[in-house]
RNA sequence: GUCGGUGUAGCUCAGUGGUAGAGCACUUCCCUCAUAAAGAAGUUGUCGCAGGUUCGAUCCCUGCCACCGACACCA
């Protein structure tokens, strides 16, 4: 048994959790879940990112102060988190001064003994607009092209982070995938820019930013994002306290972050932790975008899915498969209500939900709702089928291709749909009995192996078809197991 | 500007140096265990444009066009 530590990104928290959160939080559950399920000791870590002055901005706009501003919206992540069905074992929040604080002063303080930080003068342009410098070559017209303001020139002191010393063995080690960037196009990305990243700002001066965790011995200086955010994944597992939880899980094995942070994920973040001495984490796997009806999700277009609203309507399950098979892993993906609509009912309510119905009421009303499952009575063909589909949903998985893993799991259900009706066994019911027996175990034997497969991703879904089959999850050998179908209404009624 | 990606059926996308594929949609047939579901057959393509290499290019090379992303200490 080996473990698996998988994170995602903290999400922000200057407004309400986004359904790209949602996807995000979404695809490391399935990978947590599928861990668990091949018995691997499994952490997987979440949380918020509440520090900085756009949320000092937000809060000062609500009228609160920023603590009791960001314990709402981690309430409501918390929320969501549930809704979701996401199985994290921790939360982790950046403002938590107890479990978060003390490993970021640590982190700084080692890259300081190390030599890693010195203060330096920036004299720059500043945009008020964008709370921070913007280079010349930004400017169109002496002016900030987003905010169509004059910058103003000021000087600030700050520690400076000597990323350079760390390029090459970065570069090396991502090259080699000791640190794997998946997917190819992100690791060629990050290979691409590497060379030109320049040494990075790590504090803010404490007059313009209050709202974070102070430098050590220095009451003028603030953390900056970095050393602020990026130790959670550090700091969850009570780094500060050398917790054993920290030894066993550390390093990460997959980090799950969108393509927008990929920069700090594999250059910042692995500097730092080489200049502390820190084991690197093992990957990175980089998920797209969601666009709505092809537009790009803005809150000034109005086109914003609130993920909460969208489960009300459709549930848990349906959101999880949408998301999860329509937008490939990796890539951009297009939400829309009409996309959605037409994989409920073609996939869930005629594909999964229809052939569990077939398959139970079959058993309902033939046999009284009991059989025994005898595996010698699996035919060849189909278990040669269901182990290829198997291997193909293992291979995608690993690979971080979650939609194709889906895929697969659905090829397998057509494949069950073509085997009934092939078989017949409403017609073999009523001359050989022992042929309709035979039949309805291959068909258990299908969809056994579907339930089981829909576990990481639709977990409440999953148990519905075990329930629906009498079948126990935990049973360590199918072979004569009695199978006591309970005929519901059905999984996923269709849509008109 | 630099780097990278994409362009294939009505839609979403897979794919290979040798007669173009899947799913959805559509048409026809068939079944009746099932959620007006399932199954079978079928229709649709100058594989972005123009050149080149090759016996042969959708695939390799060059140029062009279109769209997108990264190169900004916004988190």
């Amino acid at each position: 048994m080996s473990k698996f530590y998988i994170t995602t990104a903290i999400i922000y928290t200057n407004g309400p959790p986004h359904s790209g959160f949602a996807f995000e939080l979404i695809q490391a559950d399935v990978l947590a879940r599928y861990r668990r399920l091949l018995g691997d000791d499994t952490f997987f870590l979440t949380g918020t990112d509440e520090h900085g002055s756009t949320v000092v901005k937000a809060a000062e706009k609500a009228g609160v102060e920023p603590q009791i501003f960001v314990d709402k919206i981690a309430k409501q992540v918390q929320e969501l988190i549930r809704i979701l069905n996401i199985s994290n074992d921790d939360f982790i929040r950046t403002s938590d001064q107890k479990r978060h604080w003390p490993t970021a002063m640590k982190i700084w303080q080692l890259i300081e003994q190390n030599g890693d930080l010195s203060k330096k003068k920036y004299k720059g342009l500043y945009c008020v607009g964008h709370e921070s410098f913007i280079k010349k070559t930004d400017l169109v017209n002496g002016v900030c092209p987003l905010h169509q303001t004059e910058p103003e020139e000021i000087e600030e002191e700050n520690y400076f982070f000597k990323l350079s010393k760390y390029k090459k063995e970065i570069k090396r080690k991502i090259e080699s995938d000791e640190l794997k960037i998946v997917p190819e196009t992100r690791k060629t990305e990050i290979l691409n820019l590497i060379e030109d990243a320049e040494d990075v700002s790590f504090s803010r001066s404490r007059s313009v930013l209050k709202w974070g965790i102070p430098v050590p011995n220095d009451p003028e200086q603030t953390q900056y994002v970095w050393t602020d955010a990026l130790t959670n994944y550090l700091s969850a597992l009570g780094y500060a306290d050398n917790d054993a939880r920290f030894k066993k899980y550390w390093p990460a094995d997959v980090h799950l972050i969108g393509k927008d942070i990929l920069r700090f994920h594999a250059l910042y973040f692995p500097a730092m932790l080489m200049s502390t001495g820190l084991e690197l984490p093992k990957a990175i796997y980089v998920h797209g975008f969601i666009t709505i009806e092809g537009q790009k999700m803005s809150k000034t277009v109005g086109n914003v899915i609130d993920p909460l609203e969208l489960i009300k309507k459709y549930g848990t399950d349906v959101v999880r498969y949408f998301l999860l098979r329509e937008i490939p892993s990796g890539e951009d993906g297009d939400f829309s209500y009409k996309k959605l609509e037409e994989r409920y009912n073609g996939d869930l309510a005629n594909g999964l939900g229809n052939l569990t119905q077939r398959v139970v009421t079959l058993i309902d009303t033939k046999l009284n709702g009991e059989l025994i499952y005898k595996y010698s009575l699996v035919e060849k063909e189909v278990k040669k089928k269901t182990e290829y589909i198997f291997k193909e949903y293992i291979k995608n998985i690993d690979n971080f291709a979650l939609h194709e893993a889906l895929g697969r799991v659905w090829e397998l259900i057509g494949y069950g749909d073509k085997y009934m009706d092939e078989k017949a066994p409403w017609k073999a019911i009523k001359h050989d009995e022992a042929e309709f027996l035979k039949i309805m175990n291959n068909a258990l034997y299908i969809l056994y192996n579907v339930a089981w497969m829909l576990v990481p991703f639709l977990p409440e879904t999953a148990d519905n078809i075990f329930n629906a089959m009498g079948a126990d999850r935990d049973v360590k050998s199918l072979d004569d197991y009695k199978f006591k179908v309970q005929k519901t209404a059905g999984l996923f009624p269709r849509l008109q």
